[in-house]
DNA sequence: CTCCGCAATTGAATCGTTTTAATATCCGGT
DNA sequence: ACCGGATATTAAAACGATTCAATTGCGGAG
């Protein structure tokens, strides 16, 4: 069980651990012979310095933690690598943990980062958490909400302007000649949904003659998918809608399923379908999604970017930043 | 700024630090009306511990790092939950670091776990780690591998047997009547591939009159799968394999889309076929995917446990637990 | 030849918690 | 009335890196 620490360091270099430490955080500051005399010192020992120690003296950690919704889903993936990428050009590392939509297992996380005294926290809120992240502020620990937009922009945020992106998928629809369209999206409680289903009207009722039919569903999975395709297809031919628009494609690739393969309904000729987020997977299902794409890595990267600002100085506005989704057309929606 | 200490509950309690601590840490050695003094004191205050203080006493960190080749895969998000509800069983908290198959990625975190001190690390190993896993048990942070035993068992490691599971698929196709099979899958270096195909050409072995094709792949994600696909269907009729078995699941998936959806090569009639991991998506699929299933989970869960245990006792003898993977049989490969 | 200023280096104090040895308090038993 | 022995509580010493005020050494200006 070695021990080794600046003290053994400094002593086989036969210097003190004012310059040991010197060397590591400052070495401008050190004479070149001095350097390279301390740094084989720490080779030859294999000294690694100790984080807890280093972080108790400064305050805080060089770590940012990241809570996601659901890790499974190669939206928050991407977002993550994302965010890794840019903390990691400052030094910064993202620890991540997995909120799995479940408010207990949100604030145990957020209790995990406050003890570790951590620079920030990336959050993709599940429960209503703003009370909580107003305490962590006072503490020294700015938050930054990802991938939905502070109600009170009391703190900065990074999204897509989930609106615009259902509006666009619904204009889509609507431009290539369907004019009974049905949003499948759930629960309503979540945010981005409520968004998405909100740009869908304003699209419908900026358009005579044309319908909008809400399928709400419990969760945003591939099952649930699944079993609002079948009900659909269950429907008599003139009562089903001759467009749908899902609120991810995970519920997409499910309606596919049931609604294509499960049953002789052509897509799109019969009915088109359009998802949201763009994951890797939409471009390479049984026919090709279209989707709305969120720009994933992007929304990571400068969320870390707001957080270490904010670190830095504290008294900084905030900032929402939102961006511009992107309508991507093929096979599933095609006219 | 707040800097809440248990030196400013000791005081608002009026009471020592020492007792604090000991209300925190062990509630049994103080009075009960000391205690509630003490906890208001502490909810008044707001007081949270700062655990790089607790770590730098400890010596060692409370939180396992566990490292994974891809956070995408549905097969170690699984495995991550399993692993942290374990985990929490103990109060432990396990922070998770994708090195997406890079291998700097892989020893940045392995950097970052052992200036943090961690209890353990858990990992699925990409490069040659364990000189470093040596290192750091040397230091006093074990490992387990998940996903892989260790080559010269002197690593705990928690695993399926690939072998077997190969050798199961196979099997399964050549009792369905299938003779002219293709494993699907690579780089042929990652370990689980190649057991899993040593695994197919036992089962071949052990039949006449069958032949084994093994068409290698750069990597195991979906596009590899397409791109396979779309050359086995671009063969003569007589020329194709009569079933196929892929590497994993997300091969599997890329294989039926070019295979059954984009050609008119009808699945499992004209070529059955079989994956690996049984992922959720798998049972789901266009046509229900058969696979091998792993306890994905329940690996997650025992590495954990083993973890713990050596972290206990070091001297304990290294385990390597390898669970039986499960054949699960759907439309995909029904003869 | 002395003294100033600059650069390099040192050593002690510090962060906040846990832990241990020492002290204070109380109780029934003789 | 006193004492042995729990039981409760305290004060002080760690843990290891960082930082800052203090010190040393040195070359050049006067």
């Amino acid at each position: 069980m070695s021990a080794v620490s600046v003290r053994d360091v400094a002593q086989r270099a036969g210097v003190s651990v004012g310059t040991v430490s010197n060397v590591m955080n400052r070495p401008d500051k050190v004479a070149p012979p001095t350097i390279e005399v301390v740094q084989r010192a720490i080779a030859d020992l294999g000294f690694v310095r100790n984080d807890a120690a280093r972080q108790l003296r400064a305050g805080r950690s060089r770590a940012v933690g990241l809570i996601v919704l659901d890790v499974g889903n190669p939206f928050f993936a991407e977002l993550a690598r994302g965010a890794e990428d840019k903390a990691a050009e400052s030094g910064f590392s993202i620890i991540m943990g997995n909120s799995n939509q479940k408010a207990d297992r949100e604030s145990a996380y957020l209790d995990l980062f406050e003890e570790q005294r951590m620079h920030g926290v990336l959050i993709s809120p599940f429960g209503d958490v703003t009370e909580r992240l107003r305490r962590l502020r006072e503490l020294g620990i700015p938050a930054v909400l990802v991938d939905r937009p502070a109600a009170d922009r009391s703190f900065s945020s990074v999204s897509v302007d989930d609106v615009a992106g259902g509006q666009q998928a619904v204009d889509h629809l609507i431009s290539g000649g369907r004019r009974r369209i049905a949003f499948v999206g759930g629960p309503v409680g979540i945010r981005q949904v409520s968004d998405r289903l909100a740009g869908s009207r304003r699209s419908v009722d900026a358009h005579d003659g044309v319908s909008l039919e809400v399928i709400e569903t419990t969760a945003l999975t591939v099952r649930e998918g699944q079993r609002v395709g079948r009900d659909i297809v269950a429907r008599a031919r003139t009562e089903r809608p001759d467009a749908v628009f899902a609120a991810n494609d995970l519920l997409a690739v499910g309606l596919l399923q049931s609604i294509y393969m499960q049953s002789a309904v052509d897509v799109p000729r019969e009915i088109a379908l359009i998802g949201f987020d763009d994951v890797e997977f939409a471009s390479s299902s049984v026919v090709p999604l279209s989707s709305i794409r969120q720009p994933s890595a992007l929304i990571g990267a400068t969320a870390v970017e707001l957080l270490l600002a904010e670190a830095d100085d504290p008294a900084r506005d905030r900032q929402q930043v939102v961006f511009e989704p992107e309508l991507v057309v093929r096979e599933s929606s095609r006219p």
